[in-house]
RNA sequence: GGGCCCAUAGCUCAGGUGGUAGAGCACUGUGCUGAUAACGCAGGGGUCAGUAGUUCGAAUCUACUUGGGCCCA
């Protein structure tokens, strides 16, 4: 016996029972041993950061990651199931920052950075839990107890190890460059981490203001009344102005406005309003050279500071007044271009934002804040000309949301010229899903500058570079190196990983002076951390023949955006310094997750979904469906109006499934009864025992199955997620709308006989065979996609009684315990037979047209028609359709099934409805014996609803009585056979019944009748 | 300024190698009542963003334009 079937699944149920399932028998361990040393699928998991619960966007991730690793240990390959976790960096400080109420870096230093770390630490620990608890929930199959974190101390001294094999390449060095800074988390931030949130729309105040030309005079050079217009949009920046830019090929003007002179370009001159005259016109060449008085060179740096304007062909008469302020202190491309002309440096920042104490009056001011008090002394100087609102795409801090400003910095770098081109090459090696991710990831590589390695933080890998006082510097490459070579404080380093603040208590000899020297402060960038794993998970240092069996990779699957110039270069550019070669073969890339309503998800906007919420309310199943269908290059706007979509089609699965066991246990078939050998064998091989069927439904539901393995094994070897479940939906459409529905008479009576050969028991017999091999199969088919439905369905169709311990059916079958622990089911090609699901595709557009035309004919269905009409353009359909006239009249309610040539025309008493191949027209013509059988028809009809109403079981047999007009009687009479047969009435008589069990006066047909029924006990 | 992606029915989206537009949802009508607090069928609805080109033929290939998104500078 199958377990009965509830009416609907319930996931709340389900999941958590099968997680159990699989937990107490260990199901996953099972399927690890049974594929070991078989040939491997070496997937790599990109680390998650383990530093808040899991958000849904994750899941769609893991449920890619969870489907092709399930997919590939159905086909029997050995895997590793290695989840990651990503631990260090400035994401985890800012949380614990949060947590203990710190603001800024002294609050950190106070509370003692040794303190600081293992919070870090505590913190990535309880929350790769969490993670780890949901991703179970999910339905993820992972080696839990094995997850790497990227703090791990292999993980760090693989880093350690790479930065040597870079130093011996002569690629490491410390620069002097001006960086987007964050003031509140003190540190610089590097060109990756300005990622899609680092940049906001945000309005600032900018500045017109004056800077005067100095002329020649008796004593030097003094200021004239002519004056460069100048624009910008940071005034902090003026205070360490040292040049102003123009581009030497661009017309600039002398405009006259009043009293004084002013220099700008001559498509802006309409900044200086309408009553100025211009004077002279000039190419921006002749005014390099040219010398001007600073806005402020009353401040102790600016004094001896020569200024100058220089040319500049970045500048632009877009916007501004064409003369670009030059602050090689502060800003990126100011610095480069002061490197290029021999400009002074003026730094006037300290680490948290505010001006240095050599800033005179604007001493320990916050540098955005210092606007007003800028313009102010400009005002004061008469050098302020105009201020305006100004709104830019402007940098933030992408942990904490403060606004960016560009600081000269002390960083250690990797200088990545030499190395461009190996990385290009190794991303060309690459097969990018989608194609596009190739173009993307050489965009950002051809353009990429140095990469900056350093933080000035506490919590992350402990960059192993030692520098001394004299300017020697050297990179330790490993733990025993340091040992080797330290000279004091291992003793307080011995049994601490290799983080802040016990490895900064280390000292090794100077190279040149032979002075003790400690390690640099700074931490690393984390995507040194997650770039190494491909390494460091592989044991590439401590055991390189296991590293040599799973590198390199096959498959990764990331979400594209940000990865590119993240986790995607640091694996690309770490694997070729130490192999020359791409980690990985194949990456899937999937786009971002917004909410509903296509914006960002936001608590705030309502339209967030929570992770655990979601799984309560929507199921892992529906979930993973939902994620596996979406086109991955595309956006997905998950909400749960997707999750009730995919749940309305998987319930036509499941009442198919419910129809099948509810007769099943009716007639007590087992899957033993059809065949003679055990059902379920490990081949994987789908239906091999049909070929000699001849039910022409049968033939076609097993084509369209073999056809939809043969489909989906193509389409995920190819790592396509999203044309499966698309195919499997089609698949079910068929199987609930034609075939089940097409064969449910097959189901019913008369019970099996048990006679063998007798010919309704073969029909069914090969019904109930069909339909469960395609439930089963349909089971392991979607194992990966829907792990918890798959098992449900697998352990009762395939294990019935199992699940509930009740062991009526103790191992007697090698049925696989799990349906995955079974193989992935094969197509065989003889049972495929494209002819036949075209044929059935012609039957089913013709019964199509039919019925169109029957709505046109306001004939209900339930009336018989004399004839269908068929006209078809291909003379060859004909013979198709003949094969199947059985069923075209059965869907139509026609007796006759007629064709015609494709000019013939339609008699007029036909309604018929066309497409471009065929047309179909339905006899509308009535005759008595038409009516009559209409009129039972309707009386089977009415029946069938009293005993439903009756509370009957299906299977129940009645006494029918009736008393209607003569009209009802004689066509009752003349099909009391048909009506008996439909309704499992015993009797049919036209007399009163005593104590029926319900009654009901109705109309059949306009024929008024006195209906009564009484169940019959056997 | 450069690179990449997208634009198909009211909404969400399918539409390898070019051949007279499809699904789901929503809407309207209707049927079924032995899977039934389900389901089926039928219908309305699209100049496939625009323009030009290649072609016997373009949603599909090419160029440009417009609008949206992302990245780099």
């Amino acid at each position: 016996m199958f377990a009965p079937v509830p009416r609907q699944p319930d996931h709340r149920e389900i999941e958590p029972r099968i997680l159990k399932f699989w937990a107490e028998r260990g199901i996953f361990g099972k399927l690890v041993e049974h594929n070991r040393g078989r040939p491997k699928f070496r997937f790599l998991d990109g680390p998650i950061t383990a530093n808040n619960p899991m958000g849904v966007h994750h899941a769609w991730g893991r449920t890619y990651k969870d489907l092709f690793q399930r997919y590939h240990a159905m086909l029997g390959e050995d895997q590793r199931y290695q989840n990651g976790f990503d631990c260090q960096g400035l994401w985890v400080e800012v949380e614990v920052e949060k947590e203990l109420g710190f603001k800024s870096k002294r609050d950190i230093e106070a509370f003692g950075v040794d303190r600081f770390v293992e919070k870090c630490k505590e913190r990535v620990l309880k929350y790769s839990q969490v993670q780890t608890g949901q991703s179970i929930r999910l339905g993820q199959w992972m080696d839990w107890g094995d997850s790497y974190y990227t703090m791990s101390e292999e993980n760090n001294y693989s880093i350690w190890h790479f930065l040597k094999k870079c130093h011996e390449r002569g690629l490491i060095y410390e620069g002097t460059d001006v960086m987007p800074w964050c003031s509140r988390c003190g540190t610089a931030i590097s060109d990756q981490e300005i990622a899609t949130e680092g940049y906001r729309e945000l309005t600032h105040k900018a500045v017109f203001f004056r800077l005067p030309v100095l002329r020649p005079s008796d004593l030097g050079l003094r200021p004239s009344n002519e004056y460069l217009l100048v624009w910008t949009t940071t005034p902090w920046t003026l205070t360490s102005n040292v040049a102003a830019a123009v581009h030497p090929e661009l017309d600039y003007v002398r405009a006259r406005k009043g009293e004084d002179t002013y220099i700008l370009a001559r498509p802006l001159l309409q900044t200086l309003g309408r009553d100025a005259t211009v004077v002279e016109e000039l190419k921006g060449e002749k005014l390099v050279g040219l010398r001007y008085q600073g806005p402020f060179d009353e401040l102790t740096p600016q004094q001896g500071v020569e200024h100058r304007v220089v040319p500049w062909d970045e500048v632009s008469a877009a916007e501004g007044t064409g003369i670009v302020h030059i602050a090689p202190g502060c800003g990126k491309e100011d610095f480069l271009l002061g490197k290029e002309h021999g400009l002074a440096v003026i730094a006037p920042l300290n680490e948290d934002g505010t001006f240095t104490d050599a800033y005179g009056w604007l001493k320990g001011m916050d540098a955005q804040a210092a606007a007003q008090s800028v313009f102010d002394s400009l005002e004061k100087k008469g050098l302020l000309f105009r201020i305006e609102d100004y709104t830019h795409r402007y940098p933030v801090c992408w942990r904490c949301g403060q606004e960016l400003v560009f600081r000269l910095v002390d960083e250690w770098f990797i200088a990545m010229d030499s190395l461009r081109e190996e990385i290009k090459e190794s991303a060309r090696q690459v097969r990018w899903i989608p194609e596009f991710g190739l173009a993307r990831e050489l965009d950002w590589l051809s353009n990429m500058s140095d990469w900056c390695i350093s933080k000035k933080r506490y919590w992350g890998l402990a960059l192993p570079i030692f520098r001394c006082e004299c300017g020697w510097f050297d990179v330790i490459g490993s733990r025993e190196e340091l040992r080797s070579r330290v000279v004091s404080g291992w003793e307080r380093f011995d049994g601490q990983t290799p983080h802040r603040p016990w490895v900064d208590l280390v000292r090794i000899k100077c190279g040149k002076c032979g002075k003790p020297v400690a390690r640099i402060k700074d931490v690393g960038n984390p995507w040194l951390d997650a770039g190494i794993v491909p390494f460091s998970t592989t044991h590439y240092l401590t055991d390189h023949s296991y590293w040599q069996e799973w590198f390199p990779f096959e498959f990764i699957t990331e979400s594209f955006p940000g990865q590119f110039r993240n986790w995607f270069y640091s694996i690309l550019a770490m694997s070729t310094v130490l192999e020359k070669c791409s980690p990985f073969k194949t990456i899937l890339g999937y786009a971002t997750m917004k909410g509903a309503d296509g914006r960002d998800m936001h608590k705030s906007w309502g339209n967030a979904i929570d992770t655990d919420e979601a799984f309560d309310k929507m199921g892992a199943d529906v979930m993973r469906w939902v994620f596996c269908r979406q086109n991955p290059a595309q956006n997905l706007n998950f909400g749960y109006a997707l999750g009730d979509d995919v749940r309305r089609k998987f319930l036509t699965l499941w009442n198919v499934y419910s129809f099948f066991v509810t007769y099943a246990n009716i007639d007590k078939w087992t899957p033993e009864m059809a065949g003679g050998e055990p059902r379920m064998s490990n081949s994987g091989a789908v239906g091999n025992r049909h070929s000699s069927l001849d039910n022409l439904l049968d033939r076609w539901i097993l084509s369209r199955l073999n056809s939809l393995v043969k489909l989906i094994r193509e389409r995920l070897d190819d790592y396509d997620p999203a044309s499966a479940p698309r195919a499997v939906e089609e698949f079910i459409d068929d199987l609930s709308v034609w075939y089940v529905r097409r064969s449910r008479r097959r189901f019913w009576k008369p019970a099996l006989s048990g006679v063998e050969g007798s010919a309704s028991d073969t029909e069914k017999q090969a019904a109930y065979r069909t339909l469960y091999d395609c439930l089963v199969t349909l089971a392991k088919v979607i194992a990966p996609f829907m792990p918890f439905v798959a098992e449900e369905l697998f352990q009762n169709l395939a294990r019935p009684g199992d699940m509930t311990g009740s062991s009526d059916n103790p191992d007697r079958v090698p049925t696989p315990e799990s349906v995955h622990l079974t193989a992935y089911p094969e197509p065989d090609a003889l049972l495929i037979d494209p002819a036949l699901e075209k044929e059935v595709s012609l039957v089913r557009a013709v019964v199509s047209l039919g019925r169109a035309a029957r709505e046109k004919s306001k004939l209900k269905v339930r009336q018989p028609l004399q004839s269908v009409l068929v006209r078809l353009n291909e003379p060859g359909d004909k013979d198709a359709l003949l094969r199947h006239a059985d069923t075209i009249r059965e869907e139509l309610n026609v007796h006759d099934l007629l064709f015609s040539d494709r000019d013939a025309q339609f008699p007029a008493d036909y309604a018929v409805e066309e497409d471009p191949e065929h047309a179909v027209g339905v006899c509308t013509r009535l005759t008595a014996e038409l009516e009559n059988e209409g009129l039972a028809r309707e009386l089977v009809h009415k029946v069938q609803g009293l005993r439903k109403a009756a509370g009957f079981e299906v299977t129940d047999r009645i006494r029918l009585h009736y008393q209607s007009s003569p009209r009802l009687a004689a066509a009752v009479r003349a099909f009391e056979d048909y009506i008996r047969r439909e309704t499992l009435a015993v009797a049919v008589s036209d007399d009163a019944l005593a104590e029926p069990d319900i009654r009901e006066s109705a109309k059949v047909n306009r024929e008024p009748a006195d209906l009564a029924l009484k169940r019959v006990r056997e």
